[in-house]
DNA sequence: CTAAGTGCAAAATGTTTGCATACTT
DNA sequence: AAGTATGCAAACATTTTGCACTTAG
């Protein structure tokens, strides 16, 4: 039904290997002998799989992160507003929150997903 | 150093009005006699103000969604993966999240931005 | 052998820019 | 009057599509 493909390979794990996000351009760039149409197509999918997310920024750019597949249920990112760094949380604290939102106003938080803008430590003692 | 203008009073009124996300050309669609590049140039003004939100979706179509000015500090949007909506939520359960990220994390999250995505009351029930 | 995937070139879409005109202060 | 804002048309960038070809199962 899906084949596997050395370009999904290829694509897949420069993704994986990326701790910040990226644009398909610089993707594109990095790597070789792949068109930029099948980084399209495959982003895209990963994107409807959830694996990756997807956002865009005041000016304008398209940016993709790769969502790490841990079995932990209480993690959490943390986006800065300033230098766009994302930080990958794994805690306990979330738990009553999210708790209380599907309990109280009936929404379930896909845990997987949960992005807090704001601004990191660096950033913060900057301004 | 900025002026006033039909236009962005125009423009500011309908987003104002607006209980969901809404895009540029819908803008654009239910508004007379404002040129499609005043609405962008606004608007952008706007995000980088931090007075709408921008993101991006999985069919590539940017949205915009206006940030109310509450003095409350305890509030925070659902949005639904399924159907799109954009619930806003006041409620002082987020605080000790947010003083949990701040305490030990050192990231000091924006509260006017918090977005949960996850799937509102009706799609869970549909799915 | 068949279904799925690839990649080019072309088309479509969305966004930004240059510039002359109009409006605010 | 001086500094902004507007809106058209053109330029630009990004994303999608059609299609012939290749590859995985």
């Amino acid at each position: 039904m899906t084949y596997n493909t050395k370009q999904k390979d290829d694509i897949l794990m420069r993704i994986k290997s990326k701790d910040k996000a990226f644009t398909v351009k610089e993707l594109y760039d990095e790597l070789d002998n792949i068109g930029l149409t099948t980084i399209y197509r495959f982003v895209d999918k990963l994107v409807g799989e959830g694996r990756i997310n997807k956002y865009i920024d005041k000016s304008n750019t398209t940016y993709y992160q790769y969502i790490e597949e841990c079995d932990c249920s209480h993690h959490y990112y943390l986006k800065c507003d300033d230098c766009g760094i994302m930080i990958h949380v794994d805690c306990d604290e979330i738990e009553p929150f999210t708790a209380h939102i599907t309990k109280h106003h009936g929404f379930i938080p896909n845990t997987n997903r949960i992005i807090i803008n704001g601004l990191c430590k660096e950033c913060s003692k900057k301004n």
